[in-house]
RNA sequence: GCGGGCAUGGCGUAAUUGGUAGCCGCGCCAGACUUAGGAUCUGGUGCCGUAAGGCGUGGGGGUUCGAGUCCCUUUGCCCGCACCA
């Protein structure tokens, strides 16, 4: 009989969802979580590199599935989004239809796959009863603060009763800015005032935050959605601008999102990327009082050694003290500096390095030698980092030793030996001079001994500084979450718990409105019952993606997010497959969210993905035919350079192999309908490169055609077989017939030669058992080491030799179909009921090996002279180094080797390799 | 600039982790199937050489009886961060 994969792969299919096969409840089995980030539903569909993770999730699942675990394996929609809403603006057709088109034809595209997913707890992030728990996350977080001294985030209603009683007498709090008030301060506060107040210590927070604004997209973006100063979606401009807009304070948990990186199982270079994004850096923040005045000025440095060396100090011009500090003659220059570096985009700021600033006319005190240093302003100084204030030491720091020869500014060198005429000397290491208590210590002491001084004479101490900002949490969109928050004059309030969720309201224009407010402001009615108005941003896209995982959990539970019972079992994903580009987004986010939820006890695991695999991304591979200048004829790839020709790109759906079929060629577009060919060996040869997967390049490969054409089953066999799942490789339809013809020989191992389904009980004999148990061990450990490609291999090879024994035995046969399930579900499962189960395949039982099959009872020996294979010599097992050693060197072809000298040295490495030192 | 990763036949890749380099597949070559082949099957295929043999894991050096694997150095490519004090 005939493989036929269409009708096996729909009958299974049908079967699967009619029975629910795939559905999870709990149960006494020991669970696993497998989850795949879930896709944002494109326009365009699915091309061959999304399921690529997808398959290897499917795979994993599948096996553990098979060893005896409850796998839960769920899937959905991270369903708000910009293309759809931009889709919206021009076509006026409502998000949530585009997004609904799209989500059906996602999932009609993945049921062709075959992947065992639990349908019954999709979630969308655009569906109500999901974004109920998006919002109440929200709220959790506008009710909480973080305390530093735990290390954790607490109540809200804790911290009013603590500033009733004590004020911030003893506390340490994250917060925007430190302020300071006794207990009677605070309670001779108004409502509004405490408000205000305690927006500065919520973990969601409304503050004046300095934004990256996109204009052309018309909302702000968070850092991660920013490169460059263009914004990632689109590549707009980006400009930084001071507005008001929610913030979550993920920056609190900068240092338990870093330390905890150590006991994720996720790849060494994703955790470095979270590493280098937080950005720990240990210093110190030193106070330096201004001359003539009762203003102190913080900085923050790395090189508390570097400090005799400071000969000026740098503000940035967004710092609060500019104002303060700036002496009447320099007003005018100084606000004409100010309004300059506004007007910069981050842009232009990043491509243009050259030294801007100005003098403020203020002195500052050197709090360890009393010197008189200028203050100056430069836009170089960040405002978000550290105290938006340096010290500048031009001789071991060349941003400060740019600013200091531009401006003729004096630079001491404070290291023996280092020249500073022409360059800074930047490395940490040498011997301190010019530093009065620290001349002769090494760099490494001087820092400590400084950090030590200036504690003990409390003009400074140390301090941790980190990289990682808070999360801006607004955005100027409509189709996204609504907050549950009222204003209440301008003071932010949120929702009842019970009135969630709160429904995105119906617009008839998608656009901002006349007056700048964002989409939300043409909502009717869009007020509380009070008639307090409702916040009038929306969340951004990670909003909906930083729990999901939890909600799979318990998807239709409606008065918790996830039970205590389903989070006990569940705990957290044991496997998390996805792509790199979600580093610094996603993966923080989420780390951040669960972190929140475990500190007011509402979930149990304080990390949510235990182990990460991110699969690599599959670039196009796109093909050319080449048209001879001013004719309609097309040369061979081979032949092209005897001509002057265009290259021109041609649909790689119609090139098989890199040959071109010319008769699709020509009915592929009008322009084409009377080509001509120039031919080599009867052949048109197209050209390829590897190129960005896209429309424009012709070069998208769509999973329907290849599951059209050869099966889901060799489409999943051959996105592994291509290659180490991590790596990034251009699809490559060439080599797909290699992995369908082994379905197509394991097929055949079932049927005799006249298509009849016939298995022996015969009992099988060493050679078919040692072939069925050695796959068996490869698989297994390639499976759990994530390297499907050679586990495809090893069924190869599998296969060949089973097919040279002709071995129909059920004994090796139906392990096989076991064992080959979870990579081909559709082909295994046919096989398995026509050996005569009932229950699907995917309830059988893993196939154990057994050790003692697959000892050998000789080994050929390769035997080395000076390290250089000679001959091979096979000798029984049984034999011990001494016993080999006499064996080889007794041999006639070791003789003619040694030619009648002794060997120097004899190596035996038993049951591996003999090297004779001659 | 700082940090991380990679480099193996014509191509995608593999190598029990320091022990026969090139498994498996594509492509290519030859043969079979008494018409054809972008079908199927069988065999061959790292390079040079008729052969014996020699050379081979980006380059150079080192450790070792033995190096794709470890160390030093160098080149090329990819990724992350970047005016972060």
């Amino acid at each position: 009989m005939e493989y036929n994969f269409r009708e096996i792969e729909q009958k299974w299919q049908k079967y699967w969802a009619e029975n629910k096969i795939y559905k999870i409840v709990i149960n006494s089995k020991p669970k696993f979580y497998v989850l795949d980030m879930f896709p944002y539903p494109s326009g365009a569909g699915l091309h061959v590199g999304h399921p690529l993770g997808y398959i290897a999730s499917d795979i994993f699942s599948r096996y553990k599935r098979l060893c005896g675990f409850n796998v839960l394996h769920p899937m959905g929609y991270d369903a708000y989004g910009l293309p759809a809403e931009q889709y919206a603006i021009q076509t006026g057709q409502h998000p949530a239809i585009t997004t609904e088109t799209n989500i059906n034809r996602y999932r009609r595209q993945l049921d062709k796959i075959g992947f065992c997913f639990d349908w019954d707890r999709e979630v969308r992030t655009c569906n109500p009863e999901y974004y109920k728990w998006t919002q109440w996350a929200f709220i959790q977080m506008f009710n909480s603060y973080y305390c530093n001294q735990a290390q954790q985030a607490r109540p809200i209603s804790e911290l009013v009763e603590v500033f009733s009683q004590q004020g911030t007498k003893d506390l340490d709090l994250a917060c925007n800015k430190p302020l300071h008030f006794t207990a009677a301060e605070w309670n001779s506060k108004t409502e509004k005032e405490q408000q205000e107040i305690l927006l500065n210590y919520r973990i969601a927070y409304l503050a004046d935050t300095m934004v990256n604004w996109c204009s052309a997209l018309g909302t702000v973006l968070a850092n991660d959605e920013v490169s460059e100063g263009l914004s990632i979606r689109g590549g707009y401009p980006v400009e930084q601008k001071v507005m008001r807009q929610w913030n979550l304070r993920v920056s609190a948990y900068a240092h338990r999102l870093l330390a905890d990186l150590e006991k994720l199982d996720w790849s060494e270079s994703l955790k470095e990327t979270q590493r280098n994004w937080i950005g720990r850096s240990e210093g110190a923040e030193v106070k330096f009082k201004i001359a003539d005045s009762d203003i102190e000025i913080t900085v923050f440095t790395t090189r508390a050694d570097t400090i005799f060396g400071v000969t000026f100090m740098v503000l940035a011009p967004e710092s609060e003290y500019v104002e303060k500090l700036t002496k009447t003659e320099q007003k005018q220059e100084v606000t004409e500096y100010i309004e300059r570096t506004k007007r910069r985009t981050e842009r232009e700021r990043i491509a243009d390095r050259s030294v801007t600033g100005v003098f403020t006319g203020a002195y500052a005190i050197n709090p360890v030698n009393g010197e008189k240093i200028p203050v100056w302003i430069s836009d170089y100084v960040l405002s978000g980092y550290g105290t938006g204030s340096i010290m500048a030491v031009p001789a071991h720091d060349s941003r400060d030793y740019a600013f200091a020869k531009h401006f003729g500014l004096p630079v001491i060198p404070l290291i023996e030996g280092c020249d500073v005429s022409n360059e800074s000397f930047d490395a940490k290491d040498g011997i301190m001079i010019n530093s009065g208590f620290l001349n002769g210590l090494t760099v490494k002491q001087a820092i400590e001994t400084t950090k030590k001084y200036i504690e003990e004479k409390n003009i400074g101490q140390r301090k941790i500084n980190y990289r990682l900002r808070d999360a801006i949490f607004s955005r100027q969109r409509y189709w996204g979450e609504p907050f549950p928050v009222y204003y209440k004059e301008e003071t932010p309030y949120v929702l009842d718990e019970e009135k969630l969720p709160l429904e995105l309201p119906e617009i008839d224009k998608f656009l901002p409105t006349e007056n700048g407010e964002p989409p939300l402001g043409r909502a009717k009615n869009w007020q509380t019952d009070d008639g307090y108005p409702l916040e009038l941003n929306t969340m951004p896209g990670f909003a909906g993606s930083s729990a999901y995982y939890l909600r799979y959990m318990d998807a239709h539970n409606n008065t918790a997010l996830v039970s205590a019972q389903a989070n006990k079992y569940w705990r957290n994903v044991d496997l998390y497959v996805g792509g790199t580009e979600h580093a610094t987004g996603h993966l923080i986010y989420s780390r951040f969210w669960n972190k929140f939820l475990f500190d007011l006890d509402l979930i149990i695991e304080d990390e949510p993905f235990k182990k990460l695999i991110n699969q690599g991304m599959i670039q196009g591979r796109s093909n050319f035919v080449y048209r001879v200048k001013g004719t309609n004829k097309y040369v061979s790839l081979g032949l092209k350079d005897n001509y002057e020709t265009t290259e021109i790109h041609v649909d790689v759906n119609i090139v098989k192999n890199d040959i071109l079929d010319t008769e699709k060629f020509k009915n592929w577009m009008p322009d084409f309908k009377n080509a001509e060919f120039i031919l080599e060996d009867g052949k048109y040869i197209c050209g390829y490169a590897v190129e960005k997967m896209s429309k424009s390049m012709y070069n998208v490969v769509n999973p329907d055609v290849i599951v059209e054409s050869y099966g889901a089953d060799t489409l999943r066999m051959y996105e592994m077989f291509l290659g180490p799942i991590e790596q990034s490789k251009p699809w490559d339809t060439n080599g797909i017939d290699g992995v369908h013809r082994f379905l197509r020989k394991f097929w055949s191992l079932f049927f005799d030669k006249d298509g009849n389904f016939n298995i022996t009980n015969e009992q099988a004999n060493q050679q078919e058992i040692k072939c069925l148990h050695k796959t068996i061990k490869k698989v297994q450990s390639d499976i759990e080491n994530f390297s499907f490609n050679t586990s495809v291999s090893a069924f190869m090879i599998c296969v060949n030799e089973l097919f040279t024994l002709k071995c129909n035995k059920r004994e090796i046969l139906e392990p096989l179909v076991t064992l080959l399930s979870p990579f081909a579900p559709h082909i295994t499962e046919e096989i398995w009921h026509l050996l005569g189960h009932t229950t699907s395949v995917c309830d059988a039982e893993f196939p154990k090996y057994n050790e003692a099959f697959l000892i050998e009872n000789t080994f050929e020996y390769p035997v080395s002279f000076n390290g250089k294979v000679r001959f091979k010599k096979e000798l029984p097992l049984a034999m011990d180094a001494k016993q080999i050693e006499a064996a080889i060197l007794s041999d006639t072809t070791a003789q003619k080797w040694l030619d009648g000298k002794p060997p120097k040295k004899v190596i035996v490495v038993v049951g591996k390799i003999v090297n004779v030192v001659i």
